[in-house]
DNA sequence: GATGCTGAGGCAAACGTTTGCGTGGATCGT
DNA sequence: ACGATCCACGCAAACGTTTGCCTCAGCATC
């Protein structure tokens, strides 16, 4: 079986005639006579003929495929996301280069290289946290090649993105807090530098102003280092200042279940928690915990269609896409 | 900056020299002289340039691509198995395509198409569940690209493969049981048709042997209908002829909590359980459940190891590895 | 019957690289 | 000083496709 390559000209020679006519045959794009494009098709078909992808992006200058740069995949939220991406241009015929970050920029640089080099017709591209500049990006995008941010926006830059609704998905979790009769409710802030992080606390913000609540900036943790975020949390926690905690994560609420443990707090009677992204583990710890879901699976499926809409024309204007986000009530309340 | 792709023969013609030397500087294949080099290669850094990879490929017949073929990416074993094989491929500049099968084999099949489709030079793959013929992956084969199996072994095909000392995994964890004194061990048994399950069920029963302990048939459960798996667990417990549970994965584990607490049982007081594959989740839940990590980190990098010396290296011979496994114990023992 | 039109298909260039072969000049050994 | 060797580089073919232009036969029109 390990017969040569069959190219468009063997099956031209095997005919007696041109290759131009068997591309055309092949590709269905007109000047041909219906006998003929079967004949072709057929034998084409029989010697098991594959198209030369170099040949054709040779000269076509079109690669038919999308890098995609995200931080990491153990994360159920950029998986899950991965798999809705991967529904919509695996249907479309576009391959995905994927390249991992792992939120350090010095990845994302390469990554972005890599995706120059091998010609890419459009990025996918989840920022990391660790980003000062995006010169890198800048080349993506005067290169011609189409752009697509997902979940993190990044205003310096003209493109489209998908994100989820961070403000009002924070929003209707501190006000469901605030229903349920909790009266001094934290935050714990995500990672500097993200739109994420900033939505989610204006929301958290605004919340508590539309019930008259006063916003306390103590209330309001940093959680970049993760020792003195555990610290403080438990001070807060042993001065009995707050009844409920919205945290920018599950995995951060994750941690707030440990402090509360720890000093002996029971979830949600002496400390209500609301989680954000709707991890898996989230219903499986205990209590399960309440959290903000982001559909990452719609959410990877709509920028992919999305960019595959910009390919095709590249005079389509950006998209700026705010999925809506869907509270998840379980036992951490 | 729209300024036009700059090629080897626009360096050559700038510096007045043939294409071909602009080549063998770039690519430092000898017969140049030092002086010209440098000089080739700065003017090329300057210009932008970037070599065209369709052209290379088109010559060359090596696309620098490896397929990635993976059941699903939201459990955390096969993430993080990707996040190994692209510590690997990334550095030896090779590009990742990928795909799922969401363990369907139609899916499956379409995937191997379009490795043959994009010429990759190398798959790496984990077969789905459901895989009654091989014709598609004997196919890759066939067309003399390079393949290497990961976690599930497919023993009608002749290639590399690196799994799990599954056996051992579970003949670790039974024992382990055993020692402690429990008298009655089930086991949950995986799908069907799948190495793991297989071997993971010998190390059950040969662990059972070795201490003398008979093995009884009516304690190995099927897991393909959740329900009916559920139902004969409940009766297994109300009977109390069991004290523990091995179970071919956590998330088997995980039903076999549900159905523990729904009936009044305590773990591990009443019933111990170990799972398989160390899903993060695991050490979250509550009693955190005891398993037997992978390492699907080590997996996948050395599946692209030993992928990328075969592609190097066509005549290298087969190799199995089979990774040692490593018995967590946490609270539901 | 000369002219124009049309549809089917051929010709050849082009895409950007690599690479075997050839060549001229320099260097070496005797 | 002369042939052998070697080095640095050029030439041109090759990889498989697409595509603009050309040709030619058949047909309709006047």
């Amino acid at each position: 079986m390990k017969s040569k390559r069959v190219s468009i000209t063997d099956i031209a020679k095997e005919l007696q005639i041109s290759p131009s006519t068997v591309s055309r045959a092949l590709n269905d794009t007109g000047k041909i006579s219906e006998p003929r494009k079967k004949e072709i098709l057929d034998l084409a078909k029989k010697m098991g003929y594959r198209p030369n992808p170099f040949a054709k992006g040779l000269v076509q200058n079109k690669t038919k495929t999308i890098g995609l740069l995200i931080p990491e995949f153990t994360h159920h939220f950029y998986s899950r996301m991965l798999e809705g991406i991967e529904s919509v241009t695996s249907k479309a015929g576009y391959q995905l280069i994927i390249c991992t970050s792992n939120e350090k920029q010095k990845q994302e640089i390469k990554a972005c290289q890599t995706f120059l080099n091998s010609r890419v017709d459009g990025v996918l591209a989840t920022v990391c946290k660790k980003n000062e500049k995006v010169d890198h990006l800048q080349e993506i995008i005067n290169s011609d090649i189409q752009l697509v941010f997902m979940d993190r926006q990044c205003e310096e830059l003209e493109a489209s993105h998908v994100i989820s609704n961070d403000f009002d998905g924070a929003f209707q979790a501190v006000e469901y807090l605030i229903k349920n009769r909790y009266k001094r409710t934290a935050h714990i802030k995500g990672p500097k530098n993200l739109s994420t992080t900033f939505n989610r606390l204006m929301g958290y913000k605004e919340s508590l102003k539309k019930a008259n609540l006063s916003v306390e900036s103590e209330l309001i943790l940093e959680s970049d280092d993760p020792y003195l975020l555990k610290e403080n949390l438990k001070n807060l926690l042993m001065e009995k200042s707050i009844d409920s905690l919205f945290a920018y994560s599950d995995y951060l609420a994750y941690d707030a279940y440990q402090v509360a443990f720890e000093i002996g707090l029971k979830i949600p009677q002496d400390l209500a928690i609301i989680g954000f992204a709707d991890e898996p583990i989230s219903q499986y710890i205990s209590p399960s915990l309440s959290t903000v879901n982001q559909k990452p699976f719609e959410m990877g499926a709509q920028a992919a269609q999305i960019l595959l809409n910009q390919i095709k024309n590249s005079e389509t204007p950006c998209e700026y896409i705010s999925l809506q986000t869907e509270l998840m009530i379980r036992d951490s309340i």
